[in-house]
DNA sequence: CTGAAAGCGCTAACAG
DNA sequence: CTGTTAGCGCTTTCAG
């Protein structure tokens, strides 16, 4: 313990300290009606002096008002729920809300009980990723009362409204991209989970608008676990000595993407002539990578700005209009590594 | 709103669909005390059919016990502090404890902002970065009189206890072992950040040791902002123009190292011949690279998992014995850019 | 094994 | 401008 004190300080040791009634400490505190100049200064002295810091519990009791946002993404370990975080944080810090994050592993039952945890501190709305959820975290925020706020994905029905892109757009459009250039041989190299919807339906997307053109995929690897550099270089690899004729690798993610990339230079593959590759994400980190790998924004920002716009608000005048799906358009970039005529 | 019913759900509806007192509801649902099994039956199927989620604000506000754990950090973007959280995640998985993470961005006063904010939901205990607070964080801190600790790095006081490595003696090892493998021409490119206290330890640590054996560094160069791979290959580059006559390069951290990494490979100078190049962290993604760079290992999970550890046994038993200091001793990784005879 | 009463520390709603 | 009175929804404590 850092003190021995085993009684934290209440309003009223203020109030006692100062000599006045405990719910004018209270406004004065909380800047809240009208106080006299002395008084406010005599409070403020008296709370500063002792290091009095409020019981935001018993406020939030008395007030049945929570200042707090949920937010619950799948991973930190993926640095595109860190940038969603930077997006909603940025707004959030102009209100009197705050973010409190939870982590799901990619487990809808552990989302489960993330949510239920979360929702028993009542906070004044809620940030989740994705769509998918089990029946029992449905119920829970549909009951919940609040404003809900699903990120990342539009394709499926939100429970009340949902900020993202159309993964399935996204891997359509890729697909269209890489015909267009001319590129036949398509490989396709992704995580092995089951569970990241988002990476399916791009998946999904990219199988189908490549059937639609009579196309498809060469061969396929998955990976989980470890360092997604590594992984992509190595599943680069075998992919090639398995299939020495393929002409386009598409990873679903940048990091894999990069590792794929270095794999190629080492082999002294031509890029984009022999061999054309594109990720996912648009992550700051290709910037210095040898060459600028053909890349899809994810809007990752964006969605973490305008989901956190919409909570606060909602929780300003929960009567607002609502608008179920706010879908932002990610953009290729096509860098040096998908040829463009 | 998910849902319109204006009023949530009490333990006293609970109570009145299962025909039990509102106490025993209370029991059953935290599975504390004896509960016959027919009352606990019907009054589970009642909280379930109804929806209910408990209350952890007045639940807590009565137990005068709050399950959270307050952990801050300077920011989510560096993937040191992710790892960090996995490790402390990890332990309090198994605890009734939660964490709660809050970021700085490296900034004294909003630290000050983000305790205050913490601490007044009272939580159970602290995990915070770093050694260096302002006065009125120290004063909140040992105000508080639960237990704090303080991570990441030894080198200083701590308030209540501290587990970490001490980055002075990191940069000093780094140094000794450039110095042995016979490199003499040394350059240094870091973070323009006066506020990373363990990045300029490791800096004042690394000349110290350089200077012990009267070697100085030749030039520095500092970034701030942008991609760290991006900004690691440009500040190579410049570096070398500069001083062509250079013989090692040690980076603050992997990421702007990896840079370097590509901007030596380009130029094709060979590595760790006429050039060695080392870093810091240990993060996994070196291992996708075309080298293994050489890097000291951070102990990010081990320190995440150690400071958990101290807060759930602290919690469990307030009265244990206080280790002050825990210190982890970080090990050089050569990888293939340190040559080593 | 079950229930009734009394707060936890604060704020809403009134009175002055 | 300031104070008083009732709770917020739960748990603690003590009686059955």
């Amino acid at each position: 313990m850092a003190s021995d004190d085993p009684r934290p300080l209440t309003l009223r040791d203020v109030s006692e300290a100062s000599g006045v009634s405990e719910m004018t400490v209270s406004r004065v505190l909380r800047n809240r009606g009208d106080v006299s100049h002395a008084t406010r200064e005599r409070v403020l002295e008296a709370a500063k002096t002792l290091g009095y810091v409020p019981n935001k519990i018993a406020g939030a009791l008395a007030s049945q008002r929570v200042n707090l946002v949920a937010v619950i993404i799948p991973s930190l370990r993926n640095m595109v729920f860190p940038e969603v975080m930077a997006g909603i944080s940025g707004v959030l810090e102009n209100t009197d809300l705050q973010p409190v994050v939870g982590v799901t592993d990619y487990m809808p039952e552990k989302e489960e009980r993330v949510l239920y945890e979360m929702l028993s501190w009542r906070p004044s709305g809620v940030i989740v990723a994705g769509l998918e959820h089990t029946e029992a975290s449905i119920a829970m925020l549909k009951a919940s009362g609040i404003p809900v706020v699903e990120i990342m994905d539009t394709d499926g029905k939100p429970i009340d409204c949902a900020v993202g892109i159309s993964h399935r757009r996204a891997g359509r459009e890729m697909a269209r991209a890489i015909l267009k250039q001319g590129y036949q041989r398509i490989g396709f190299l992704g995580t092995k989970m089951p569970l990241d919807h988002r990476a399916r339906k791009r998946f999904e997307g990219f199988t189908e608008a490549l059937a639609k053109e009579g196309v498809e995929i060469v061969t396929q690897e998955f990976y989980s676990g470890g360092s997604a550099l590594a992984k992509g270089r190595e599943m680069t690899r075998t992919m090639l000595e398995r299939e020495p004729e393929l002409d386009f690798l598409y990873y679903s993610n940048d990091m894999i993407a990069a590792g794929g990339l270095m794999e190629l230079l080492d082999q002294g593959i031509d890029i984009p002539g022999q061999i054309g590759i594109a990720g996912f994400n648009g992550v700051e980190l290709l910037d210095g990578l040898p060459r600028r790998v053909a890349t899809m924004d994810a809007c990752r920002s964006e969605i973490g700005t305008k989901a956190a716009q919409v909570i606060a608000a909602r929780v300003e005048n929960p009567e607002a209009e609502i608008e179920r799906i706010m879908e932002l358009t990610p953009r290729i970039s096509y860098g040096d590594t998908l040829k463009r005529r």
